[in-house]
DNA sequence: GTCTATAGTGCGATAGAC
DNA sequence: GTCTATCGCACTATAGAC
């Protein structure tokens, strides 16, 4: 890899970003269990939690090499070792196992971008931290990512509408970054709607893509620096060359 | 819709590359019966290619909504009006089917970039050409893109390494020209292999989000230009004005 | 060339033993 | 809490009438 440039902002390297947010499998497992524990079957925490990390592991496993469709609950059922019978005491139906993934994903961006998105930073520190957060969460939870937006067309209408509703807020937390940044004079920004439609998809590449960008050993923190780079290419034409 | 930036660059009419590429349903499902003649039971052309249109049609329109898996070929059935056996004198199965409307996609893109980009033309006019071309044949065929792109993970082991090697293709191409442009001074590229990434994902987001789009109102011309700036901003820093 | 009827398979889901 | 056995159903694919 050749080299890439430096921010001007604090370059919180990714490892960190993995300690701090502690989003391990068996984290989110938990929270899946505490919310749903009226519909879990199961009662102790220690059983339900392992098994939940297994049956999620799992369905993610299959359903992002062939399809959730195409995924059979007796795969799941081979594959991660345990019964039909044990599978149905943590889901009602392979709809509700579907949903259930959806909605933690969801729900996890949603808390770490607005956690690490400091109010008080300038709009070009926010958008730099906007751009790695959400390399590094994805990074972290690729899979889980991957899933959500290929078999979100599976949901069931009303889910799929917050499905849809979800992938607009950050594309609206962007917009409104380059937004305040036009106003206070850091950016020179035309068409606010499209640079934040497009900076978001070059953010989904990352784990839409992944295959292609292991395979040619990028690391998330330089594919990072590179998007922040590209995105200020466009927003900081004609503008004062420091960055804050 | 706010004024977008023009081009140096002929900035031929969506509408003129509509007429000028033929590609309406009927000429393609023309193509598709000559090449799978030997497999396709029905034998006068005028009869196969007006069904061959209303199965791919159908497929498309079922599939994007809920997905090629999920579509039975009894839906297929009812809704295009064909009975099962019908069905199955055009294709063999629900894979060959899958794979028909794959192989189709694949071919037109490749045929109509290399027939459009112009070798003798400087890579700056190039650049602008391979864009603009990308995204007035996915938006003459987005269902069919979209399509491709969603339901790849369905095919067969040697089809989807084809459909992989397929979209790795347009990536070179970009590559190639943004080498190019390099070498002859007019651009500056640190990274020709993450530029090239991020710009087909740029593309991909107008055929994979198009309802977005739709919604907001934004014509297809309008994000082409927009895509053109967005990659020339990081392409031509300081660089020289003019863009030939 | 198109249809209806049906064979054969594998699915999601559940009941009841342990 | 987990298992095996099984029900009923919807699917792909085909055979044979017209």
């Amino acid at each position: 890899m050749p080299h890439l440039p430096n921010t001007s902002v604090p370059a919180e390297d990714f490892d960190d970003f993995r300690k701090m947010t502690l989003l391990s499998m068996e984290e989110i497992c938990r929270d899946i269990f505490k919310e749903n524990q009226h519909r879990i079957k199961i009662k102790k925490e220690a059983v339900a939690v392992r098994n939940l990390v297994n049956i999620f592991h799992t369905t993610l496993q299959i359903s992002n090499e062939k399809g959730f469709q195409t995924m059979s609950l007796r795969d799941l059922s081979r594959v991660s070792g345990l019964s039909m019978g044990a599978l149905y005491s943590y889901f009602s139906s392979k709809d509700e196992l579907l949903e259930m993934i959806q909605n933690q994903g969801r729900r996890i961006t949603l808390k770490i971008l607005s956690q690490r998105i400091n109010a008080g930073d300038a709009p070009s520190v926010q958008l730099q931290t906007a751009i790695r957060t959400h390399l590094y969460l994805t990074e972290v939870l690729q899979p889980w990512f991957y899933f959500s937006y290929m078999e979100a067309k599976n949901l069931k209408k009303t889910h799929r509408k917050k499905a849809i509703e979800s992938d607009l807020v950050t594309e609206e937390i962007i917009r409104e970054i380059l937004e305040k940044g036009a106003e206070k004079g850091e950016f020179k920004v035309d068409h606010p709607m499209l640079t934040a439609a497009v900076t978001k998809a070059m953010l989904q590449d990352w784990y839409l893509k992944r295959w292609k960008y292991s395979g040619r050993k990028i690391p998330v923190q330089a594919y990072a620096d590179f998007i922040i780079e590209f995105v200020e290419a466009l927003v900081l034409r004609k503008s004062s060359e420091s960055s804050r």
